[in-house]
DNA sequence: TTGTAGGCGTTATCAG
DNA sequence: CTGATAACGCCTACAA
């Protein structure tokens, strides 16, 4: 259809015919029908992104930064939100692979390692975060063993001899509390420092609110600590506040290091601070890689492992 | 066809022929293509939700309170980000009605109530905020002007007599910061209290940083004042991180009182007083409105204009 | 440079 | 209860 040729802007329309296609277009008040044009070319021109929850302050700001990254791809981003339950992430594997999206970003959290098979599909996906390490996917992750010594090993050169880890509940050693409890742990032996179990504080869930609890719960018990990993800003933010419920000067009598550096936490008093682990690179990255295979026919590609840098943002808690 | 019938549970097909067709779908590794079913059905199931940023306290909480929401009427979201840039926001009402989504949500910050022409389409459309007031579409608001007059004279019951308010420019009168300012004033003016011109401060963005900055600079120039009514929880967030660099304690010196009601707010130090819109009121009625509209047929229901209610949240920022 | 034919995968209609 | 047919709107290939 000559039409067709005016819409994608394609060469040889004579100059008097594009105008009375684009007079009779207008006319007609004429739309493309996107949903017809996905079916001709097997295409939708949306990624589907899993995550959690977007109304996390982590979450969020990748969320933003993958749809912006997307858009730089010509992608637009649909958003599932899996509370972190494994069956709503393997919904939303379902649905991509129906077609509905070109490509998944998925934030496995819900998922183990278990499930490494099931992300043997034949379309694209990339994982972001490490509960998969190794499947079959492109995969996105952070420094998390290392960016966590790194946390805790500054505590230590600030003088802190008595370091307590907040945390998730340690299930297995692939999530987010398992490995950044495994750095921290790291870091304390080389510093020749206890970890006794007495530090090591599992949290129900990573919250502001069971941060705060906990740590007024400590303090009442008289658990004798001076400095404090939270993995993650959040619940670090918590903590805080549980610490100056406590009446606990910080950084005085405790140091307080988080991670993920939230935009909130430059802001609190005092300012928090944390490891920063690039999460523009990173979207970038889970974008690039989910649209080179979009755009790729033939033999598929090898799977990429990309992690992130990081570097660690000093403030007040620790000064 | 029969095939489906079975695929999407419909009766009069025999128990028999449901399980040979199943059996080959699972032979087959059959796949339903959603692009063809969305072409002939003349829907996609997706709506589009057009905010400024997701990243960001207030929409990031709505967005996630609009998924959520999408979700309980069996729609999905694709989220635009606009920049609160005009052209962003006409980009995405082009999308909508090219079918790519069943209906839009649009946060409009950019546009104006000049656009308001702009907005008569025919297809779904719920505009979320003040600026096209009265506009030829459904609209769900928040209670600006009431719930800051509201928060202004809570300060003044608890004996601020010099009240700063902390906003954006102040261009018209129906964006957030004109809405909330207008509150700020009634509720002066009601009480008696001078509004001087020294006591609104107006930003060039509404963010921690500007807010911050603000009211070092106030306090710096030996600004007179004990309550301040910032028209966003963020922009207060920076404000309270602001007074304490300035040595201003909080409330004891000045009183602090944010809008939004962001998680972040009760785990402040101190904690935030602020007004709660109620949001997941807001995004179910947003949502369940645009569901009513695409399903309907025949003719137009009339526009519909929910304003959503609000309380008051009263913490240490006040006390 | 323009137009014609056909098919992408699904479902509504209606006949068997 | 099952199946044949046509059409949703677009685009690629090819023909004129």
């Amino acid at each position: 259809m000559t039409v067709s040729n005016v819409i994608n802007d394609r060469p040889h329309v004579r100059p008097a015919t594009r105008e009375r296609v684009l007079e009779a277009m207008a006319r007609l008040d004429y739309r493309v029908n996107v949903a017809a044009r996905n079916l001709r070319k097997g295409r939708t021109g949306t990624i589907g992104l899993a995550v959690p929850e977007v109304n996390s302050a982590y979450y969020g700001r990748l969320a933003a930064a993958l749809v912006a990254a997307a858009a730089r791809h010509g992608l637009r981003v649909s958003i599932e939100q899996t509370g972190a339950r494994r069956e709503d992430e393997l919904a939303a594997l379902t649905l991509s692979r129906n077609r509905l999206y070109d490509g998944l970003i998925l934030a496995t959290v819900g998922m183990g390692p278990a499930d490494a098979g099931l992300l043997r599909v034949d379309h694209p996906v990339v994982i972001l975060g490490e509960r998969i390490f190794g499947g079959p996917v492109d995969h996105v992750a952070m420094p998390n063993v290392e960016a966590s010594a790194a946390a805790t090993r500054h505590l230590v050169e600030r003088g802190c001899r008595r370091v307590a880890i907040l945390c998730g509940e340690l299930r297995d050693e692939v999530d987010v509390s398992g490995l950044r409890h495994s750095g921290y742990r790291q870091a304390l032996q080389a510093a020749g420092l206890a970890a006794g179990p007495e530090l090591v504080q599992c949290l129900p869930s990573l919250t502001m609110d069971a941060g705060a609890r906990r740590v007024r719960a400590m303090v009442a018990d008289g658990l004798d600590f001076d400095g404090l990993f939270c993995v993650t800003d959040t619940v670090a933010t918590g903590a805080l506040r549980g610490l100056a419920d406590a009446g606990v000067r910080v950084p005085g009598q405790v140091r307080v290091i988080g991670f993920d550096n939230v935009d909130t936490s430059a802001f609190l008093v005092p300012s928090l601070s944390t490891v920063d682990p690039d999460h523009d690179l990173m979207a970038e990255r889970a974008v690039a890689l989910l649209a080179a295979r979009i755009g790729r026919t033939g033999p598929p590609a090898e799977q990429v492992e990309f992690v992130s840098g990081y570097s660690l943002v000093i403030r007040e808690s620790t000064a």
